[in-house]
RNA sequence: GCCCUCGUAGCUCAGUGGAUAGAGCAAGAGCCUUCUAAUCUCUUGGUCGCUGGUUCGAUUCCAGCCGAGGGCACCA
């Protein structure tokens, strides 16, 4: 018996009153949330369910909480059930009942934790999509933690994800970087509006080096054209590299330039005229996104001819659908906020969904401290701290792990000191010391003859045994519930809690016999749930992206 | 002025209407002849920014205010 399976049991309960008219009719929920109390007290799990539709019926808690109890009784396992407070129903599991967990989980292996609940749907995860003008900086790299793991999770719900990365390689920003190129290798400041930074000297060399002929040569509106070419794939190709040394690989990188050169912008306006909601003012195109709650229409192609930017994100996002995505999630910084809008509203005029088809998550800035002092200086750009510093300073798995602990909506301080010490003030060393002891621990069992030849639950009574067993049967439930949100975070504070029970658990509770003792069932049995706990910490680690070591 | 996010322990942060608000760190005290002491045990630590509202019940939802950060182009 898993709180899953309790819960889907309490919906069979109810529907079942219903059919035979004990409780009214009425919508059910779909599913009731069994949770563990936070007071050992309170049994094993709990819900509120009674609470939540008692009014719903015209009953009070206390009367429809007995009701449910009466039938739980009779499941399979439960040992027992209380009814307290307003009307909590809280369930005991036998634990036998509950031991049976260790079992399903060392059987379901990698795939515990997954489900098929997304299965069918085609999310299309963009993310990152820094401009090709330098490295990538702190809140591109916050969102490759967390949109990489927030695609495992997808993933792992049963989703078809294509992580996407919107390369911009049209416009003026490219063209201040084509300048400073030029500018640098000429050995001129860097102009008014454009990039600093030694990488800008790294690439101009080296752009000056790849090239048989001599570019500084060439009419200025030349050189730079052949600045801006050969740097921009200079600097993709460095961008590609950061991410992949990261742990992150994108499916596909998708170039802006392609929506111009095949047309797809000239489409996506003809469109949208066709819709009706193109209009012309002052020489200029304008898209009319009041129609969809925008505070203001928008210029689709300025009075000069030229398009502006929202002129590519209308092409990129109807090819997004037209390549088949049922849902596209954009992961974007704070400072592009104020884009939600006009995005939503161009979703909108498109005829689509706001919100379902096109979801925007704002991620909100990261500040590198380094005891306490705000890091600014990085050595190849600047100005900005980038990935590249990060992975130097703490290595990946732990720089992962801490953007991928906290919710994006916050603000975050990493203080770098305090990652690079291997103590428990860092959280990602204590769950993957974890995983290493549970692969310790299973060596030595197997050299002192300890294996799984069987397997008695009921002997896993230790209050230690019954935490670690319940928290371990929350993952799945866990990894549904940070999909729904898009939430990865929820998955490391989870796998936390396990770490933590996991820990407590091998202090009180031996795999191996006491010095050369005999090998008994009680001691083979633990070693079902040591296997376990070593599963759901991989797979949760898994999900973050970080390394699961089997030794440290 | 308008918009977005945030405000919870000394610090970094969890907690999407429930029971006595949690974790780690920091501070203090313990446990190594026994599977890895990067572990574990105990102690100290709170006006959940403020004021109202909604209801059986609000840190959670709503409104206003205060504070922090970020945005408000025919820039990209």
């Amino acid at each position: 018996m898993t709180p899953t399976e309790l819960s889907a049991a309490l919906v069979i309960i109810l529907r079942r009153m219903q059919d035979d008219g004990r409780i009214g009719a009425g919508e059910l929920p779909s599913d009731v949330v069994v949770e563990r109390p936070k007071n050992r007290e309170h049994g094993d799990w709990s819900t509120n369910v009674a609470m939540q539709l008692a009014s719903k019926f015209e009953t009070n808690p206390r009367a429809l909480a007995a009701l449910l109890a009466a039938e739980l009784q009779l499941l399979d396992g439960v040992a027992k059930v209380d009814i307290a407070g307003p009307g909590f129903l809280n369930i005991t599991f036998s634990a036998e009942a509950a031991g049976e967990l260790a079992k399903i989980i060392v059987e379901a292996g990698n795939a515990f934790g997954s489900s098929e609940a997304l299965a069918g749907l085609k999310i299309n995860v963009e993310f990152v999509s820094a401009n090709p003008t330098g490295p990538i900086h702190m809140g591109g790299t916050r969102w490759a933690a967390v949109g990489d793991s927030l695609s495992r999770i997808l993933e792992a719900q049963g989703a078809e994800v294509t992580r996407e990365y919107y390369f911009n390689d049209h416009g003026a920003q490219i063209d201040r970087f084509a300048r400073s190129l030029l500018a640098r290798a000429k050995g001129l400041p860097a102009p008014e509006d454009g990039y600093g930074g030694a990488y800008i000297q790294d690439i101009a060399d080296r752009v000056l080096a790849d090239t048989a002929e001599d570019i500084l040569a060439l009419p200025e509106d030349e050189a730079q054209e052949a600045f801006r070419a050969a740097g921009v794939a200079l600097m993709f190709e460095e961008i590609r590299i950061s991410l992949h040394d990261f742990g992150v690989d994108f499916d596909v990188f998708f170039h802006e330039n392609s929506l111009y050169e095949s047309k797809a912008v000239d489409r996506a306006i003809a469109r949208l005229r066709e819709l009706g909601h193109i209009f012309e003012l002052d020489g200029a195109v304008w898209l009319r996104s009041t129609t969809f709650g925008d505070d203001r229409d928008r210029v689709v192609i300025k009075s000069d001819g030229e398009h502006a930017y929202i002129a590519g994100d209308l092409a990129y996002y109807l090819d997004k659908r037209e390549r088949g995505f049922d849902r596209c999630l954009y992961l974007l910084g704070a400072d592009h906020h104020g884009y939600v809008p006009r995005m939503m509203a161009l979703c909108a005029a498109f005829g689509d969904e706001p919100g379902v088809n096109l979801e925007i998550l704002i991620g909100q800035m990261v500040n590198l401290l380094r005891d306490g002092e705000p890091v600014r200086m990085s050595k190849r750009a600047g100005t900005v701290v980038t990935m590249e510093d990060l992975v130097e300073a703490v290595g990946v798995d732990a720089g992962r792990y801490a953007l991928a602990r906290s919710s994006s909506n916050s603000q975050l301080d990493i203080d770098l000191e305090q990652l690079t010490k291997r103590t428990n003030d860092n959280p990602v060393f204590y769950v993957q010391y974890a995983h290493a002891r549970t692969k310790q621990v299973e060596k030595n069992a197997a050299s002192l003859g300890v294996d799984r030849s069987e397997f008695e639950p009921s002997l896993l009574v230790h209050p230690s045994e019954s935490e670690l067993i319940a928290k371990l049967a929350e993952l799945p439930r866990i990894v549904a519930s940070a999909a729904e949100f898009r939430e990865p975070h929820r998955v490391a504070r989870y796998v936390e809690e396990v770490a933590g029970a996991y820990h407590r658990w091998y202090d009180n509770c031996r795999v191996t016999p006491l010095s050369g003792g005999p090998a008994e069932t009680i001691h083979r049995t633990r070693l079902w749930l040591n296997n376990a706990a070593g599963i759901v910490l991989k797979n949760s680690l898994d999900l973050l992206g970080v390394s699961a070591p089997e030794r440290m």
